[in-house]
RNA sequence: ACUCGAGUGGUGGAAUUGGUAGACACGCAAGACUUAAAAUCUUGUGUCCAUUAGGACGUGCGGGUUCAAGUCCCGCCUCGAGUACCA
C-alpha cells in the first residue's frame, strides 16, 4: 500500500483494538493514575453533527497524551439514557421508552422506518479509546439500583451545622430520644421546640413526620414550577425565561407535596468551594450568582393589635429608619390572618389574579406596579410608628421570608411602589437628592436615622445589627438565593423513587430489595386524576411493592448524572456504588469536558452529591471535578439562493390572475454578487461593480422579455394586455442544502432535482456559476446545514476528521465550520504518509540523523508537549504540520525521527499513527510508546539573527554569535552597514540588547 | 440594567512571561503536469504608495505607561454568553 488508504486503514485497527482490548483500563496502584472524563451524552434519536464530537477529540486527545506520559488513565464513556425526549416519543408512538433508548445508542431501525446508525458505532468510527467495558446507562436497572441507594443514604441523612456535616439521621433520632431538639443546630424547617418525652410519647407517624424536617431527602408542599404541557413540574435551573428550557412550555406556580434535596445545606460549602476547582471564571460567576450569598439581618416586626409578627430580610438594616410600609408576596401565609375584614375582598381579587399569572407573565410586567393594602400595620420597632402594610408581586414567595421591608428613599423598586400609591418617602441621606430616584449607593451619609445619623452604609449596618440584637427584635442573617432542589418528577422514563407509603407515611425500600424496577404501564400518560403514570401500575405490575402502594413520582434527569463519574471506577460492583479502595485510587475528575450549559444544573448537583457522599465517608473528596473546559459549539455555515421578486401590475386589478402567473413562473434565482448590487442601488458603484451591474441588466432585461413572451399563449390576450413582468429590486434568501454547494458555487443540476418546484428554475448566474451567499447560525436541520461526521469519515477518514477540529481553533471558543479547510488537514495527513515512502516504496533510512532533523524533531515535541499541557489543541496541529513541511524539505526519512514523529502524532491521528508504527516494525501497539524526551542541547545555536530596531521598529537583520556579551552586540550592530542608513547621521541615545531577543536603537 | 468573555488579513486562527504582528491552514492569483477536468506540485498573497530600491500605515475606537504594547493601565464602542424584581 503506497498510497494513504484511510479506509483500508482505519477499519483494519479499529477491529485491532477491539480484538486486543488496547483501552482496557486497570486500576494499577503503583502507577499514578489520571481521570479524563466527557460529560456524557444523552442518545437522541437524530445522531451526532460535527459538533458533538469536538469535546470527545480533545478529552481522547488528551488522555492518550496523558497515557504515553506514564499515567493509568481512565477515560470511560456511558449514557444519560433516562429523560423526556425518549418519553415524549413514547407517548406519541407507544412503543417503550427502553426500545428506543436502546436502538439510539446500539442502532436499529426506529418506528417510522428510519435506520438509526446508534450512537456507540458513531463514536466508534472516531477512533475513541474509551474503556467500552465500563460503559454505564442510567437508565438500566443495576445502574439505577444505586441511584436508589444513594436516595436512601440522602433520605436517611440530616445536616449538622455544628460539625457542619451531614450525619445519618440515626444521631440525630439518639439525641431526640435523651434530650430532645432544643439544642439540636440543624438546616432545616423552623420547627417548635420538643422535649424526649414528647418525642418518646409520639408514635411512628408523628416522629417521621418531625424527622421530614430534617432529612436531606424531604417529602414537603412546596411552591414548585408546575408545566402543564410536560406534566411534571421542573427544577428552577430547568426553566428559563419563565417557560421550560425543554420545549418552552409555559410554567406556572403551584403548591405541590413534592420530594425535595437540602442542597441549601450546602449552600456556603458550595460557594466556597469554588475556589479549590479549576472552572472558568465565568462558570464560577454563574454558580456564584444562583448560590446568591447575600449577608443581612432578619428582623421582626410587631403586627398592631395582634400577636402576630412580620418577619423581613434586609440587606440595609442601616436604612431601618426610612422604612415606611411592608410589602408582603401574595403567597406569604400571613397574608390571610392579617388582612382586615374591610380589605378581604380586595385583597382575594389581587392574590388571584397574581396566582393566575404565569412565572412569565410576573416576569414581563416588571414596569408595571401593582399591590394593594391589607389595612393591617406593623409597628416599626425603634420608632413605634405604625406603617402600613401591602402585598404586592414584586415581593416573591420564595426568596427571603417573602416579606420586606421598605424604605422607598433607598430602593428603587420601593420608590417606585411608593410613588405610584403615594405613600411617604422620607429622606434618610444627607446631602442626596431623592426627588427623582432612591439612592441604593452604598456611599451615603445617614441622616434622620437616630443612633445611626452620620455613619456610613458598613458601619451603619454592623451599628444596626449590634442594636437590632440587643434589643432582641432579630439578628444578623446570611440568605441564600440558592433553593432547595426539587427532586420528583410526574413522568415515566426516570428513576423510581425506593419508596412505598403505609397510611399516607413514606418508608423506605430495604436494601436487599433494591433495585425498584420500573412497572410496566398501559400508557406513558397521567392518569385521569392526575396521578403521575406510574400510578397506572397495578401491585402486580411492580417487582417490588410494599405497604398501601409505591411512590408514584420518579427521579429527575441529574439523579443519575451527579454520580456516575463514581460508577466508572468500578461499574459492575453488585456489593457497593463503588469499592472504597478504587475510589481512592481514580479519585477526582482530573480533567473534565463539557458544554457550559450544565453550570446550575448537573455540575452543581454532582458537587452537592459528592460533598454529602464524602461527609458520610463514602469517599474521600469533597469536589468531584478538578478542572473542567467548556468546548464551545461548532456553529454551521448555511449557504443561501436569492430569489428574484417581481411585480406583475396585475396585483390590483386582477388578484387572482396575479396568484395563477405567480404559480407557473418557475423561481428565478440572482447569484450573490449581483444580489449585492440589487440592494446597494444607493450611493456610487466602484468601476468592476458599474461594469456588473451592466451585465445584470441586461440578463434582467433578457429574462422579463423571456418570461413575458412565455406568458403570452397561457393567459388570454385582454389580460396579456395589461400584463407587464418587471423584477424588482428585492430578492428573498432560501437556505440551501449544504452538499448542493462547492466552495459557495451552487451545484445548478443538482439544485434542480432537490425541490419538484426548482426544476425549471432560472438562474442569473455569473460567468456560467450561481454563486451562493452565506452566514454563520447554529446547525439545524431546517437550515440545511448540519454536516455530519460519517460522510467526513467516509471521504477522509477519522484522522483527518480529529486532527481538523482541533485545528479549527481553541476549544472553548465558538467557531463556524468550514468544510473546506479539511482539504489542508488531510494534505498534511497525506504529506506525512509520504516521508515514509520512496518512489512508492516503504523506506526509511536506519542511520544517525542530521543536525537539521534532530533540531526539527526537538523544537516539535517541546512545543507539542507544552501546547498539551496548557490545552491548546489548536496550535499543535500547526506544530506537526511544520514539522512535516521541515522534513519534507530536509528530505527526511531517518527511522529514529520518524518513529517519534508517529508518537507524537498518535493521539491526534491514532489510525495512521498505528499503521506506521506498525511498518516501522513494532508489533505493539502505538498507544503503548513512551512519549518522547525533549532534549534541549539539540536547538542549541551558536549564533542568532536579531532583529534590529530604531524607536521600537524592527529595520534589518543581523546574524550573531550567541556568546557575544550584551556589549559586543551593541558593538556589532552599531557597526553595521545599514545602521547608518537609520541613524541619519545622529548618534544614538541608547541601545537595548536583549540577548536572543531583540536589538533596540533609540535615536 | 448587571456580571463574565471576546474584538488581529478575504476566512479560521498564531504570537505562552511586554521583545521580528499575521505562524499554520483555507481562499484567491499566476505557473507546471494534463486533450480536458480533478488531484498534485511550485510561486505570490495585510493595506496603501513606488518600475525597483524602499517607504507609510496597520491588532474595534480615543488616551496613557514603556527603549519597545495585540499583550499593561484609564475611558468608550461593538458582538457573544449568563442572570434578571433576590429586598
Amino acid at each position: 500500500m503506497s498510497y494513504y488508504d484511510h479506509k483500508e486503514i482505519e477499519k483494519k485497527w479499529r477491529e485491532y483494538w477491539a480484538e486486543n482490548q488496547t483501552y482496557k483500563v486497570e486500576e494499577d496502584y503503583n502507577k499514578e493514575k489520571f481521570y479524563v472524563l466527557d460529560m456524557f451524552p444523552y442518545p437522541s434519536g437524530a445522531g451526532l453533527h460535527v459538533g458533538h464530537p469536538l469535546g470527545y477529540i480533545a478529552s481522547d486527545v488528551y488522555a492518550r497524551y496523558k497515557k504515553a506520559l506514564g499515567f493509568n488513565v481512565l477515560h470511560p464513556m456511558g449514557y444519560d439514557s433516562f429523560g423526556l425526549p425518549a418519553e415524549q416519543y413514547a407517548i406519541q408512538t407507544g412503543q417503550h421508552p427502553a426500545v428506543t433508548t436502546k436502538t439510539n445508542i446500539e442502532g436499529g431501525v426506529d418506528k417510522a422506518g428510519n435506520q438509526i446508525s446508534g450512537y456507540r458505532s458513531q463514536l466508534d468510527q472516531m477512533g475513541f479509546s474509551f474503556d467500552w467495558s465500563r460503559e454505564v446507562r442510567t437508565s438500566d436497572p443495576k445502574y439505577y439500583k444505586w441511584t436508589q441507594w444513594i436516595f436512601k443514604e440522602i433520605f436517611n441523612s440530616w445536616y449538622n451545622n455544628d460539625t457542619n456535616k451531614a450525619e445519618s439521621i440515626d444521631t440525630l433520632v439518639d439525641r431526640f430520644e435523651t434530650e430532645g431538639n432544643a439544642n439540636v443546630n440543624a438546616v432545616g424547617e423552623q420547627v417548635a421546640v420538643f422535649s424526649a418525652e414528647e418525642w418518646n410519647s409520639w408514635d411512628v407517624a408523628q416522629q417521621r413526620e418531625m424527622l421530614m424536617n430534617y432529612r436531606l431527602a424531604y417529602l414537603a408542599d412546596s411552591w414548585v414550577n408546575w408545566c402543564p404541557a410536560l406534566g411534571t413540574v421542573l427544577a428552577n435551573d430547568e426553566v428559563k425565561d419563565g417557560v421550560s428550557e425543554r420545549g418552552g412550555h409555559p410554567v406556572e406556580q403551584k403548591l405541590m407535596r413534592q420530594w425535595s434535596m437540602r442542597i441549601t445545606a450546602y449552600a456556603d460549602r458550595l460557594l466556597n468551594g469554588l475556589d479549590e476547582i479549576d472552572f472558568t471564571d465565568s462558570l464560577k460567576e454563574q454558580q456564584r450568582n444562583w448560590i446568591g450569598k447575600s449577608k443581612g439581618a432578619s428582623v421582626f416586626f410587631d403586627v398592631a393589635d395582634s400577636d402576630k409578627k412580620v418577619e423581613v430580610f434586609t440587606t440595609r438594616p442601616d436604612t431601618i429608619f426610612g422604612v415606611t410600609f411592608m410589602v408582603l408576596a401574595p403567597e406569604n401565609e400571613l397574608v390571610d390572618e392579617i388582612t382586615t375584614a374591610e380589605y378581604k375582598d380586595a385583597i382575594a381579587a389581587y392574590k388571584q389574579k397574581a396566582a393566575l399569572k404565569t412565572e412569565r407573565d410576573r416576569q414581563a410586567n416588571v414596569k408595571d406596579i401593582t399591590g394593594q393594602f391589607t389595612g393591617a400595620y406593623a409597628i416599626h420597632p425603634f420608632t413605634g410608628d405604625k406603617v402600613q402594610i401591602w402585598i404586592g408581586e414584586y415581593v416573591l414567595a420564595g426568596y427571603g421570608t417573602g416579606a420586606v421591608m421598605a424604605v422607598p428613599a433607598g430602593d428603587q423598586r420601593d420608590y417606585d411602589f411608593a410613588k405610584h400609591f403615594g405613600i411617604d418617602i422620607p429622606n434618610i441621606f444627607e446631602g442626596v437628592d431623592i426627588s427623582e430616584a432612591a439612592y441604593a449607593e452604598k456611599d451615603a451619609v445617614l441622616s434622620n436615622s437616630d443612633f445611626l445619623n452620620g455613619l456610613d452604609a458598613k458601619t451603619g449596618i454592623e451599628k444596626a445589627i449590634e442594636e437590632i440584637e440587643k434589643r432582641g427584635f432579630g439578628k444578623g442573617k446570611i440568605n441564600f438565593r440558592l433553593r432547595d432542589a426539587i427532586f420528583s418528577r410526574q413522568r415515566y422514563w426516570g428513576e423510581p423513587f425506593p419508596v412505598f407509603y403505609k397510611d399516607d407515611v413514606p418508608y423506605l425500600i430495604e436494601d436487599a430489595l433494591l433495585p425498584v424496577t420500573l412497572p410496566e404501564v398501559d400508557k406513558y400518560l397521567p392518569t385521569e386524576d392526575g396521578e403521575p403514570p406510574l400510578a397506572r401500575a397495578n401491585e402486580e405490575d411492580w417487582e417490588v411493592f410494599a405497604g398501601d402502594r409505591m411512590e408514584y413520582n420518579t427521579m429527575p434527569g441529574w439523579a443519575g448524572s451527579s454520580w456516575y463519574f463514581l460508577r466508572y471506577m468500578d461499574p459492575h460492583n453488585e456489593e457497593v456504588f463503588a469499592d472504597k479502595k478504587k475510589l481512592d485510587y481514580w479519585n477526582q475528575v482530573d480533567l473534565y469536558i463539557g458544554g457550559a450549559e450544565h453550570a446550575t444544573g448537573h455540575l452543581l448537583y454532582s458537587r452537592f452529591w459528592t460533598k454529602f457522599l464524602c461527609d458520610r465517608g463514602y469517599i474521600s473528596f469533597e469536589e468531584p471535578f478538578k478542572k473542567l473546559i467548556n468546548q464551545g459549539m461548532i456553529l454551521g455555515r448555511s449557504s443561501f439562493v436569492y430569489r428574484m421578486l417581481f411585480n406583475t401590475n396585475l396585483e390590483e386589478t386582477n388578484p387572482d390572475m396575479d396568484r395563477y402567473i405567480r404559480s407557473i413562473i418557475s423561481p428565478i434565482f440572482v447569484s450573490y454578487n449581483y444580489k449585492r448590487l440589487l440592494v446597494s442601488n444607493t450611493g456610487k458603484l466602484s468601476d468592476p461593480d458599474q461594469l456588473k451591474k451592466g451585465e445584470l441588466d441586461a440578463k434582467m432585461f433578457k429574462i422579463e422579455d423571456d418570461v413575458q413572451n412565455e406568458i403570452k399563449g397561457r393567459v388570454n390576450p385582454e389580460i396579456y394586455s395589461n400584463f407587464k413582468f418587471r423584477f424588482s429590486n428585492f430578492t428573498s434568501p432560501n437556505h440551501v442544502d449544504i452538499s448542493l454547494v462547492d466552495n459557495d458555487v451552487l451545484n445548478q443540476e443538482l439544485f434542480k432535482k432537490w425541490r419538484p418546484e426548482y426544476e425549471n428554475c432560472r438562474f442569473i448566474d455569473e460567468d456560467g456559476k450561481y454563486i451562493c451567499g452565506n452566514e454563520v447560525e447554529k446547525m439545524s436541520k431546517s437550515k440545511y446545514n448540519v454536516q455530519t461526521p460519517d460522510e467526513l469519515v467516509e471521504k477522509f477518514g477519522a484522522d483527518t476528521l480529529r486532527c481538523y477540529e482541533m485545528f479549527l481553533g481553541p476549544l472553548e471558543q465558538f467557531k463556524p465550520w468550514d468544510v473546506k479547510g479539511i482539504n489542508g488537514v488531510n494534505n498534511f495527513l497525506k504529506k506525512l504518509w509520504r516521508l515514509f515512502f520512496t518512489d512508492d516504496v516503504f523506506a526509511v533510512s536506519e542511520g544517525d540523523p542530521s543536525k537539521e532533523n534532530l533540531k526539527t524533531l526537538h523544537k516539535t515535541i517541546k512545543k507539542v508537549s507544552e501546547d498539551l499541557n496548557r490545552y491548546s489543541f489548536n496550535t499543535v496541529v500547526s506544530t506537526m504540520m511544520i514539522a512535516v513541511n521541515e522534513l519534507n524539505e530536509q528530505n527526511c526519512n531517518n527511522k529514529h525521527i520518524l518513529e517519534n514523529l508517529v508518537i507524537l502524532l498518535a493521539p491526534y491521528a491514532p489510525h495512521i499513527a498505528e499503521e506506521l508504527w506498525s511498518k516501522l516494525g513494532h508489533n505493539e501497539s502505538v498507544t503503548k510508546a513512551a512519549w518522547p524526551t525533549f532534549d534541549p542541547a539539540m536547538l542549541v545555536e551558536n549564533s542568532f539573527e536579531y532583529p534590529v530596531s530604531f524607536n521600537g521598529k524592527m529595520r534589518f537583520k543581523i546574524e550573531l554569535p550567541t556568546d557575544l556579551s550584551k556589549e559586543e552586540v551593541e558593538k556589532e550592530v552599531l557597526a553595521a552597514e545599514k545602521t547608518a542608513q537609520y541613524l541619519e547621521g545622529k548618534t544614538p541615545k541608547k541601545v537595548i540588547v536583549v540577548p536572543k531577543k531583540i536589538v533596540n536603537v533609540v535615536v
